[in-house]
RNA sequence: GGGCGGUUAGCUCAGUUGGUUAGAGCGCCACGUUGACAUCGUGGAGGCCACAAGUUCGAGUCUUGUACCGCCCA
């Protein structure tokens, strides 16, 4: 094995292997196997790899790597999206470059490029995904775009819009001029910006009052079609139902009273735009009031807005108001904070717009996804994301799923010459449904629109099944089990999902929703290209290795918080695999030629209390690790395997195992080198679907049965070998604290690293096991063997000598010749018992206390009588030594 | 306006059902090239767990309120 840790050597070659050998497959756990089923949140096919898709493919794989070790038939299917405006910005960015548009080429055109640019860009994140160690089945990839994709977004909206679900009609819906297209509400943004608020005189039509209105936006004056107060507000309610004439235009229109007018708002009249205003427009319907729409789709005032006629919303505005000022009708204009409607994709401002459009109507299917919710039959992960969940679902909203682009899945619906509507799963049925009413020489127009990119995503997780036929793989792999994705699209994306899937497959698609937080910089800034403060997955890959990065991610973050990530985090990381990768070196280096798998060096009766200690620890590392991540605590999970490897295996296990590995006993040195490889292997399991890479080189290095090819195909470890030894522990916790101890003095003294120093040691009643371990206590500490003076009881302690207490009462005496400041240990003592003397009063106080002995439970009581007796033991030993120094 | 999350060491964060002396990484200080690792080792300093009240034998952890930061929805 090479000295240092260098990931680029092995990880390319590591993830060519595995997916050579069909490890990827869910056949590999053979046909009997329980299915673990993932799909993949598709990214954007024309998009690059950012960290924000590191994430869920570090949490999806350990997830699939984690079952895949318990034998379950591990399915995790990738694929991309075609999501349908960026891609299309994107070409149409490269069209412009060219000179040219998409108008100018035509649709079919159009749609042959993207084609051609989606097979061009197409594979790009695929190629970055897999540096991430993602062990998906890439024969089952899939792109929302495919015939079998499209055609079950043909059956879904068919089967939709003939249960009444999808209709066309004409609302208020949310247009982007800059793009072109109507918007779904999820995806209008709202900022808080300084605006102005404008106040001005609406006469009234049969006098020279009039009523002051405020308004945020004045262009928007031409399209109202009434002025509504508040029925019980004293100011203006004798001017309810007489009429008032719109600024320049010279329309009348009503007074009407409304109890939705906040009287406290602007003069507390307020005009009504229904055909440029959700509020308005509810208004509107309520009391029948005409709709006028102003605009056209470039956002500029159209035919109806008289003399402004072309303008742009924005000119229009200043422009009118200047107008109206010159003819006396303006009152004031103040500063006004507003929530100003941006599009998610570009920014501009969104024109509430009145238009045609496609519409699914959610409440029975928000229903079934709010009982599939409250049943338990699908749980949310964290929890708290169930009541926003909830109350999304509750006070859903039809949803308009018609875009005004070409590239996606082009609308099933065709008109017929007097404009009825045909909806089919192909031309030919459509063809088929209207010769019925209109002979056959009927001639069809198919609505131009494409559906929302998230009406095919919706479908995702049996669509890449092969829904809506029954195939082999639906039958086995549906419904999936998790659904991990970013809490930021549990609206977008999971709660469609779940609809969907009651909807067209009567199943949740799938049990479990886990949440994950976004990623942000170290001092917790949304990363963006203009703050500089971007991370590259690749370039942290290429300088740190892909475990660094996977691990970083794993455990530096909760579930459903967002996490901020620093390079010096993930360079930590990258030491801890280089540990690993030292540790297995060591470990492979020291086996000898003959070592032997099998039982015959595997002597229980051999072990040695250190041996028992690191068996023990791992025992219960695996039975928290397992259930950590059970329960979806990843972070926590890896944590531990962190400490247990670095700080337990590593500093303390390896360290005690070197005497044996280079002492004289081979039976010994037998002992230590099984228990050295069973250990690092099964900690090397537990630690795979965090690290595959460093995991699996490494482990290709240990000896081991036969059978087991890969790591990453090995079974998670589950067997106890070992039963919990806690007589162990606490030796070995002992003999910790003693070693540290000296280390401690040795350190504060300045005693050389290296160099072997005499010492007392009083042990009492656990003389046995340090006489035992001596040659640990030797070698960690660095002691003479030949002057080392262990004892139950000194009879004579040196006089001359640094002296300690720990845990037991085991003394300590070192005698550092010459060294020793009989006033500063004097004052290290007294600080000693000093704080000795606090925990006996501090524990006293709790034994004390009835309350604590009667509620508290025996074992904790227990405890802390025996702590007490420790301290107690610990305060008359260092008493004594204080009394030695005079 | 409604809801949610956060506030723990200089920085970034853990802390599962309440139970020893609240942890980690980085940073900092001192020492160190002992036959896995300087991508390292050994030792050390550093915390009124935002604030207030409550429940409890016992609160970083549970309840209520307050402040500040952030997010979602309207």
């Amino acid at each position: 094995m090479a000295k240092a840790y260098e990931p680029a050597q092995f990880e390319e070659p590591i993830y060519n292997w595995w997916e050579s050998n069909g490890f990827f497959k869910p056949e590999y756990a053979g046909p009997d196997a329980e299915p673990f089923v993932i799909a993949m949140p598709p990214p954007n096919v024309t998009g690059a790899l950012h960290i924000g898709h590191a994430m869920p493919a570090s949490i999806e794989d350990l997830l699939i790597r984690y079952h895949r070790m318990q034998g379950r038939a591990a399915l995790w299917i990738p694929g991309t999206d075609h999501a349908g405006i960026a891609t299309q910005l994107q070409v149409e960015r490269a069209l412009r470059a060219e000179g040219t548009s998409r108008e100018e080429i035509g649709r079919e055109e159009f749609l042959k490029r993207t084609w051609e640019w989606k097979e061009e860009y197409g594979g790009t994140i695929t190629r970055q995904h897999r540096r991430l160690g993602v062990s998906c089945d890439w024969d089952r990839e899939r792109f929302t775009m495919d015939e079998g994709l499209s055609k079950a977004v043909r059956e879904a909206f068919v089967r939709l819009y003939e249960k009444g679900l999808i209709y066309r009609g004409e609302y208020l819906i949310n247009w982007s001029p800059g793009l072109q297209t109507a918007v779904s509400d999820l995806e209008v943004e709202y900022f808080e910006e300084d605006g102005q608020l404008y106040y001005f005189k609406y006469m009234l039509a049969d006098s020279d009052q009039y009523v002051p209105v405020a308004t945020t936006r004045p262009e928007t004056i031409l399209g109202d079609t009434a002025v509504a107060v508040h029925p019980e507000d004293d100011r203006y309610q004798h001017l309810i139902g007489r009429h008032c004439v719109v600024p320049m235009l010279g329309r009348e229109i009503p007074i009407i009273a409304d109890e939705y007018v906040d009287r406290e708002f602007g003069t507390g009249a307020l005009k009504i735009t229904p055909g440029h205003d959700p509020n308005d427009f509810l208004i509107g319907k309520k009391h029948n009031l005409p709709i006028i729409n102003v605009m056209t789709k470039k956002a500029t005032i159209n035919e109806n807005g008289g003399r402004y006629q072309g303008l742009d919303r924005f000119e229009c505005r200043k422009k009118l108001w200047a107008d109206m000022k010159a003819r006396g009708l303006t009152l004031e204009v103040k500063p006004h904070r507003m929530q100003v409607p941006r599009s998610q994709r570009g920014g501009e401002i969104v024109e509430p717009m009145v238009s045609t459009q496609w519409f699914v109507k959610m409440e029975p299917l928000a229903k079934k996804g709010l009982d599939a919710v409250a049943s338990g039959e699908i749980q949310i992960i964290p929890e708290r994301f169930t009541k926003i969940y909830n109350n999304w679902l509750e006070n859903i909203r039809d949803w308009c799923i018609s875009r005004q682009l070409w590239w996606g899945h082009r609308i099933p619906a065709w008109y017929g010459p007097d404009g009825s509507i045909f909806v089919a799963h192909t031309e030919a049925e459509a063809y088929e449904q209207a010769s019925v009413k209109f002979g056959p020489d009927v001639k069809l127009k198919q609505d131009p629109d494409v559906l929302d990119t998230w009406f095919s995503s919706g479908l995702w997780p049996f669509s890449t099944l092969g829904w809506p036929e029954t195939t082999d793989d639906l039958q086995r792999y549906y419904p999936n089990s998790v659904m991990e994705t970013g809490y930021d699209i549990l609206f977008f994306w999971v709660a469609r999902m779940i609809m969907s899937g009651l909807e067209y497959t009567g199943k949740a698609p799938f049990h479990t929703v886990y949440l994950h937080g976004l990623i942000r910089d170290e001092h917790g800034k949304k990363m963006s290209k203009t703050a500089g403060n971007v991370i590259d997955p690749l370039k942290v890959m290429d300088k740190y290795g892909t475990d660094a990065l996977r691990f970083t991610l794993l455990t530096g973050s909760s579930p459903g918080n967002d996490m901020n990530l620093s390079l010096d985090r993930i360079a930590a990381n990258r030491n801890f695999c280089n540990k690993i990768w030292n540790a297995t070196r060591f470990v492979v280096n020291n086996l000898g030629t003959a070592f032997d798998y099998g039982a015959a060096t595997w002597n229980l009766s051999g072990l040695t209390m250190p041996d028992r200690w690191i068996l023990s620890r791992l025992n219960q590392l695996i039975i928290d690790v397992t259930r950590l991540i059970d329960n979806y605590n990843f972070g926590e999970a890896g944590r531990q395997l962190y400490d247990f490897f670095w700080s337990e295996f590593a500093d303390w296990y390896i360290e005690i195992a070197k005497i044996r590995l280079y002492g004289a006993d081979a039976r010994a040195q037998a002992t230590a080198r099984r228990v050295l490889v069973y250990v690092l292997d099964k900690v090397l399991r537990l630690l795979h679907p965090y690290i595959p890479f460093v995991t699996e080189a490494a482990w290709q290095h240990l000896p081991r049965p036969d059978g087991d090819e890969a790591l990453m195909v090995a079974e998670w470890p589950g067997e106890r070998h070992t039963a919990p030894d806690e007589n162990a522990e606490t030796q070995m916790a002992l003999l910790i604290e003693i070693i540290r101890a000296i280390r401690n003095i040795r350190s504060e003294y300045n005693v050389e690293p290296g160099k072997r120093i005499m010492a007392y040691i009083a042990a009492g009643d656990h003389f046995d096991m340090l006489f035992k371990h001596v040659e640990i206590l030797e070698s960690l500490a660095r002691l003479d063997s030949s002057s080392l003076v262990l004892k139950p009881a000194l009879t004579e302690p040196p006089a001359q000598a640094v002296s300690q207490v720990v845990s037991g009462g085991v003394e300590i005496f070192l005698p550092l010749t010459g060294m020793i400041d009989v006033n500063a240990e004097r004052t290290r003592l007294q600080k000693d018992l000093a704080q000795l003397e606090q925990r006996i009063s501090g524990s006293k106080g709790k034994l004390n206390n009835q309350g604590f002995v009667q509620k508290a439970p025996a074992a904790v009581v227990e405890k802390e009588r025996e702590r007490l007796a420790d301290f107690e033991l610990q305060l008359e030993k260092l008493q004594s030594q204080l009394d030695m120094l005079g």
